[in-house]
DNA sequence: TTGAAAGCGCTAACAA
DNA sequence: TTGTTAGCGCTTTCAA
């Protein structure tokens, strides 16, 4: 009865049990950390041996079935494809296997609906936790979860109703730091390209785009302010070239990702204007590869490895303490690294 | 129907049983596909429509624990912030999301003794399978796997054994259309940067390298191929610096990736040396962004995502039929895309 | 400080 | 076709 075929281990706990000569109980004790102290020294050290010496793995699936705790965390994703979430993944998981706990990973290819039939699916596989991606501005989903104590960190992307910690980055203040440095170019028709109003990230560089300007005096009206369909490269086209053949005139832009950033270059190209000469380009986030465009991209540098890490270390907290309230807003500081794409204005 | 507070779940099969009159054996049978044939048609549709009406999910770490089979897959990935795997770990995680499957991801961070801690770990979780991208030619740690019958199949890398299955691309093929694309702009001198001798990629693409270069009566020395360190920028920078203080003439590079590839430009650049026109350049992976470079990258374009999607078929195929001997090897095709770095050889 | 016993929720052999 | 029974491997009362 004991070998059925596929058998994922061998070695059991009353094995080691057996060979300390002692209960199973008692190895069970032994062996976690937090009832060892209720254990004789002789004793924990004897089945630690033992446990060592036998090569004992202990069952996590028949753990977390007594436990209703299973040390997975699912990680949702809106696209692992792109290498900004990428970077985060990478940080979140580092630090939950350190934490000995398993990261899944949720893909949801940007469509809500997939992402809420998968974290049904999650949650009845047993996660005790989630780190979250994917939020949207109004997200019913998030509100749901929040409800339950079951937890949540947001990182990246946070929610209006901000009822969950969040690990997130001072866009504001990249914002700034990029309005400061056009305006120091002697820019004053300076444009924005946000990313759209369902994110917010979207919305809160746009809202900070338009403090920023106004506190340098600079126009600052809603048609400085492009909300562009998506976080992408086409979308940054499109959007530039409708602002061209608006008439609109400008000798910068500051856009809302990357992305936006390039398919703005692209559309100015198009256009016979050029970048710096005619208009200067900011993007946000720093992608791999921005400093090796010509021009190289100016941008704004964001710490996603930390950020999942962060994220992470937030979720592990919650977990190990349920009974506290769990709601920090943590920014981390952002840096702008200043390239190729922005220069003195044009007159 | 769907939100049940608090706990992961409420409802269990017992629930269920009660609520259509049944035994929790016979419900069991009823709600296992597998199983449904033995059970009558009136009573199957009793307990679907109790299970529905109650929001039943089944606990899959009691079923697990059972059967031991977890529907988990582990993707052992070297690094998932190179796009390179961000994009294969996509395609995987897609098609057993499908199925059913949960992805779990193992970032091993390029470190073999991590790996083999994590996947030690991961054989505890009750994996039902692995998909490997980590794989070195010579892999102790792999040869051991292959002999459990644990379901593995390999993606992207390949171990010199050749024991399990494997899905990758005809590299062979995409070098031999580098080289005959730079012999056809007239190049005779051409350096192979090679990606390191521990891996399949580096080894394969440098022997076909070599293999190419003679079919065109070319010079195929050892001394026509740099062995690099890694697959890295600053690899390849340092390997170009070292061939070109070594006074070695030549007038294109072909490069085992991308990153070398750039890591060679960069080098190109500081020595004064102009690409395309006094040396051509070709990278492999075709990375997102290579294509906005000055010059655009020529490189051999690899389908990730599809690997990574076949990958995971060719596992779930395995896991559903373990009997069968699974060890075929797939070669997707690969694309020279064409762009600024190679012209005419320079005389 | 240790042992005995129960049971987490599910499935599979066996019996009816 | 359905029910009975017995665990999967672990943790955790409770009792000693």
């Amino acid at each position: 009865v004991t070998a059925y075929p596929g058998a994922v281990q061998r070695i059991r706990l009353v094995d080691v049990a057996r060979e300390a000569g002692v209960h199973p109980a008692t190895a069970s004790r032994a062996l976690n950390p937090a009832t060892r102290g209720e254990v004789n020294r002789n004793t924990v050290r004897r089945v630690a041996q033992a446990a060592q010496r036998l090569g004992y793995v202990p069952n996590v699936l028949a753990r977390g079935l007594r436990t209703s705790r299973s040390s997975v965390v699912a990680l949702v994703i809106p696209d692992i494809g792109n290498t900004l979430f990428a970077g985060m993944v990478r940080g979140a998981a580092r630090v939950l296997t350190e934490a000995g706990f398993t990261p899944v990973l949720i893909d949801t290819n940007n469509d809500p609906s997939a992402e809420r039939a998968q974290v049904a699916s999650m949650r009845a596989r047993g996660m005790d936790g989630f780190i979250v991606a994917t939020a949207r501005w109004e997200d019913p989903l998030l509100d749901e979860l929040a409800d339950s104590d079951l937890p949540i960190v947001l990182v990246n992307r946070q929610t209006q109703t901000r009822r969950l910690p969040y690990i997130g980055t001072d866009d504001q203040h990249g914002v700034q730091m990029c309005v400061d440095h056009l305006a120091a170019l002697g820019h004053r028709r300076i444009m924005h390209l946000a990313g759209p109003g369902d994110t917010s990230t979207g919305r809160e560089r746009a809202a900070a785009f338009q403090q920023a300007m106004r506190a340098h005096g600079l126009p600052a009206g809603a048609s400085s302010v492009t909300v562009c369909a998506a976080f992408t490269e086409e979308a940054g086209f499109e959007s530039t070239r409708t602002l061209l053949s608006g008439g609109q005139r400008f000798t910068a832009i500051l856009a809302g990702n990357d992305l936006l950033a390039l398919g703005a270059m692209t559309a100015l190209r198009q256009a016979g204007l050029r970048c710096p000469e005619d208009v200067s380009v900011i993007g946000f986030n720093d992608l791999p590869f921005m400093d090796k465009l010509t021009p190289a991209l100016t941008t704004v540098r964001r710490p996603m490895g930390d950020m999942g890490a962060l994220a992470a270390r937030a979720l592990l907290d919650w977990i190990a303490n349920p009974a506290t309230r769990h709601t920090t807003q943590t920014l981390l500081p952002v840096e702008l690294i200043v390239r190729g794409t922005t220069q003195t204005a044009a007159r």
